[in-house]
DNA sequence: GCCGTTTTCGGCCCGACTGTTTTCAGTCG
């Protein structure tokens, strides 16, 4: 069972004993022993099996003996009795936004609501009114919901970040340029550059606050927008991104940036470790126990330093251990992207790619790189580009007479080999041999077990000629799954035969994530950054893998094409 | 349900907004 199968059974839990109406901390510890489950790389389930699970934060003996029984038979006894006297329906509309539990509860026990069908014929008889503190409103905020709900079934679905980003930085651009505003940033899970979001926050200062929201909700890039008030406004893009823009005082900027920053995790974690000192910490400043005085900060910095911490990168703030870290002042010195000396992941029209060899070198040069490893599809790729031995000779002379000649930038001959399932790889040893550089990727088989999957991979890494391992899990963000692996027995035989693991820049894979990649790391395993470029403009997509890097805790070190060439 | 640099019991992060009410509970981020 995956960590991701396991939070979500706990996640279910929560929801059941909050309709259950059971205290409120007893099904927060329930969500965050979700959350600290998907963030953990190691898998639970063996930590469960092997009695080493209590280790995690949130987790004691009570969750320990459920997720035992959950890996065990499938469920957890404690959620089949509730999903017996709460029908499953009430799961469902607890969704609806502005449906909490003691609502939903309300409904049930005084309506006999069971689900989304009752409920809406509830509503429309006018019934849900005639409860007490529920009025006409509310009624319309459930049609609503139901409407969504029906919609969209799975729940709305989170945008890429490389879908959501460019708006964001197209609508900071627009308040900055704005003669009423001060300062504007991008907030939310967009500055933490997390590989989904579900919408933007965007925080400024104003001379005049009002007239500021009133200018940007009317960009052009805006569909729908609420009020706007001296507090901000709430946008709605043409392309349907819900957008939060807050307007607020100049002395306390840090404080609110802090604040709209997350991730609600973090925030809550640093609010709690405040408290033991005494410091209440909120968007409004920090406020001391004893005196009521309230400190304000102009600069995250001051936030962070007034409470006994290291400036915290926000890419860090998921609470995975960064708070600890700060207040030793061990925070890692994360990797940036002007640290990159080449990109060793590309392809051109020689397999898919729609640019030569030339023009991907004429990109990477742009970018001051030292070096672009060409990595085209192998053998057995299909889709029409396979190369054939002859032809990856003959682009090995090409590379070398370009070498040859006055370029700033030195290329690599490469190639992204096939891993067959029996792990094994496309091309015969000597042309192996005579690459620089050698990417081995599954692009076939995906269904193939885990055990099979995971030995398939180790075969490949443990292959003498192949450098790195490429889009290690094949996942592709809101599309694909990745492929059953063994993360951990991957990551030991890449330690051992020191063999490369990549982290894709593609925004659409980041894969290895973020927590493989620190898991990756600190086993000792060299990770490198690509792009897969398939055109000399995403190239940029370093930025992505950076942003995955980053969030991986990763430093310079440990990434290999922060340094020259080396082979 | 978890947890301990005041605690093995009794706490557990903070404030804004909404819709309903005349002071607040519930929900959300």
């Amino acid at each position: 069972m995956t960590n991701a199968q396991i939070a979500e059974a706990l996640e279910e839990l929560a929801v059941l004993y909050q309709l259950d109406g059971a205290d409120q901390y007893r099904v927060l510890a329930y969500t965050n022993s979700a959350r600290t489950i998907k963030n953990e790389g190691r898998s639970v389930e063996e930590m469960a099996r092997n009695g080493t699970i209590t280790e995690l934060p949130g987790v004691g003996k009570t969750l320990e003996e459920k997720i035992l029984a959950l890996v065990e038979t499938g469920e957890i006894p404690a959620a089949a009795k509730l999903k017996e006297k709460i029908p499953v329906g009430l799961l469902e509309i607890s969704r609806i936004p502005g449906l909490g539990p003691k609502t939903v509860r309300r409904l049930h026990d005084e309506l006999d609501v069971t689900g989304p069908e009752d409920l809406r014929a509830a509503a429309e008889a006018q019934k849900v009114r005639e409860l007490k503190g529920l009025g006409p409103k509310v009624e319309e905020k459930i049609l609503a919901g139901l409407d969504k709900l029906e919609a969209e079934p799975e729940g709305p679905t989170r945008l890429r970040l490389d879908e959501i980003l460019p708006t964001a930085q197209d609508l900071v651009e627009a308040l900055r340029s704005e003669p009423s505003c001060d300062k504007a940033e991008i907030a939310g899970s967009v500055r933490r550059l997390t590989e989904t979001c579900h919408d933007i926050d965007l925080i400024a200062t104003s001379t005049d606050p009002k007239a500021l929201a009133t200018e940007i909700a009317g960009h052009e890039l805006v569909g729908e927008h609420g009020k706007p008030s001296d507090k901000g406004v709430k946008l709605t893009t043409n392309s349907g991104i819900d957008v939060d823009v807050r307007i607020v005082e100049p002395d306390a900027f840090g404080n609110l940036l802090q604040h709209f920053s997350g991730s609600g995790a973090h925030n809550a974690e640093l609010r709690e470790r405040a408290v033991a000192k005494g410091l209440h910490v909120s968007e409004n400043g920090i406020k001391h126990e004893k005196t009521g005085e309230v400190e304000l900060f102009t600069t995250e910095e001051e936030v962070y330093e007034r409470l006994g911490y290291q400036y915290i990168p926000p890419e860090l703030r998921e609470d995975r251990g960064e708070l600890d870290a700060a207040e030793k002042g061990e925070l890692p010195d994360l990797v940036e992207r002007s640290q990159i000396k080449g990109d060793l992941h590309c392809h051109t029209t020689l397999s898919d790619g729609v640019a030569s060899m030339e023009e991907m070198a004429a990109a990477a040069e742009a970018l001051s790189y030292e070096y672009l490893a060409i990595t085209d599809h192998s053998l057995s790729h299909g889709f029409g580009n396979n190369v054939e031995p002859d032809r990856l000779w003959q682009r090995i002379e090409e590379i070398a007479e370009f070498n040859n000649e006055d370029h700033a930038i030195r290329l690599l001959s490469g190639s992204e080999v096939n891993i067959h399932p029996n792990g094994s790889v496309d091309y015969d040893d000597d042309l192996l041999e005579a690459l620089d550089w050698v990417i081995a990727s599954v692009h076939t088989a995906f269904d193939e077990d885990e055990d099979k999957m995971t030995g398939r991979m180790i075969t490949a890494i443990e292959n003498p000629l192949v450098d790195c391992i490429g889009h290690p899990t094949g996942r592709l963000i809101n599309q694909r799954d990745p492929y059953p692996l063994d993360m951990e027995r991957v990551i030991a035989a890449a330690a051992e035969n020191d063999t490369l693991i990549e982290i894709n820049g593609n925004p659409r894979r980041r894969d290895l994530n973020e927590i493989h990649a620190r898991m990756a790391a600190e086993a000792g395993v060299g990770i490198v950054i690509n792009t897969d470029a398939h055109r000399p403009d995403t190239l940029d997509f370093m930025d992505y893998g950076i942003a995955t890097a980053r969030r991986a805790w990763l430093t310079a070190e440990q990434v290999k094409n922060t340094g020259s060439w080396w082979k």
